[in-house]
DNA sequence: CTGAAATCCTGGAAGC
DNA sequence: TGCTTCCAGGATTTCA
């Protein structure tokens, strides 16, 4: 799924169409995604303003002016595109519907944005905004990453005395939320850390140093506009290009990176998901 | 507690 | 231009 800075990059893109607007309509087109929608969801969001679309882990949070708060979830293949001219300056040309358009916001300032999900491992839900923090799939999550309740002291209280790998350690929402594959072995390749490594093993100063990794990982991707693998677009459409920058993931029998490392990167298999690591870099 | 596997889906790519 | 197999950014649930 998109990670962290992909959800960024789409609340970012969604901004200037959805807040501060009204959904005019919504074209629910199914009945569930992952789950089944809220009930009445189609009519709970029509004529709803959006007061301010935040951003939890790999959730987009709506506010609507009802109390209420509309939970995205991109899971896997979502999309969320963006068409149509917020500011009236052209003529509001939308594209023909696609394959897997399940939900279609239709705001009052003339943009369409359509939530497309071929694998369907999205979610769209509807929870009170006062007690957000409490619903069942916000309250299980970690820090932010880039907050300040995510630190070095956290970390290493958080990895202590764990027996499982770091790479599943760090991909846990439940420790840190919003890395996904890709930065969780991005991280672990600049921080010269072997995927397989216990998590607890770590001494703390290398556990300590991670913090600044993630947080400078993940500042990078944003800054790029997200990466682009084979589902994510970012929400105008356009391909972001982190993916250019990648030192481990998908580089299986490439060179590494590491100065005078030419080592070919390795893939292997952890819980089901690929991880790729430099062997003479990652100890 | 750990952790592996199965599960929800579709589609693209690779292999034959 | 076919058919089969494998693989994919997630995260919950089930099972050992």
């Amino acid at each position: 799924m998109p990670e962290l800075p992909e959800v960024e990059t789409v609340r970012r893109g969604l901004v200037p169409s959805m807040e501060g607007a009204v959904i005019a309509r919504a074209q629910v087109n199914r009945p569930d995604l992952r789950w089944p929608f809220p009930d009445r969801m189609a009519e709970r969001l029509q004529g709803r303003r959006v007061l301010s679309l935040r951003r939890r882990s790999k959730y987009i949070l709506a506010d609507l002016d009802s109390g209420e708060t509309l939970l995205i979830h991109l899971g896997m293949s979502g999309r969320m595109l963006v068409s149509g001219d917020p500011l009236g300056q052209f003529a509001h040309v939308h594209p023909a519907p696609e394959k897997h358009d399940h939900v279609v916001f239709n705001m009052d300032n003339g943009a369409r944005i359509t939530f497309n999900d071929p694998r369907r491992f999205g979610a769209m839900d509807l929870l009170e905004t006062a007690t957000a923090e409490n619903h069942k799939l916000l309250s299980v999550l970690g820090p932010e990453p880039l907050g300040n309740e995510f630190s070095e002291s956290y970390l290493v209280a958080a990895l202590k005395g764990k027996n499982t790998p770091i790479k599943s350690a760090l991909l846990d929402q439940g420790i840190i939320a919003g890395l996904g594959n890709i930065y969780v072995c991005e991280t672990l390749y600049r921080a010269g850390i072997h995927p397989k490594r216990k998590a607890g093993q770590i001494a703390d100063a290398r556990a300590a140093a991670l913090v600044a990794i993630i947080r400078d990982v993940l500042k990078e991707a944003i800054e790029a506009g997200g990466s682009s693998l084979k589902d994510f677009r970012r929400a105008d459409g356009e391909l972001g290009y982190f993916q250019h920058r990648f030192d481990v993931y998908d580089r299986e029998g490439q060179p590494c990176h590491g100065d005078g490392c030419k080592t070919a990167i390795r893939r292997i298999v952890q819980s089901g998901r690929s991880t790729f690591y430099c062997p003479t870099c990652q100890r």
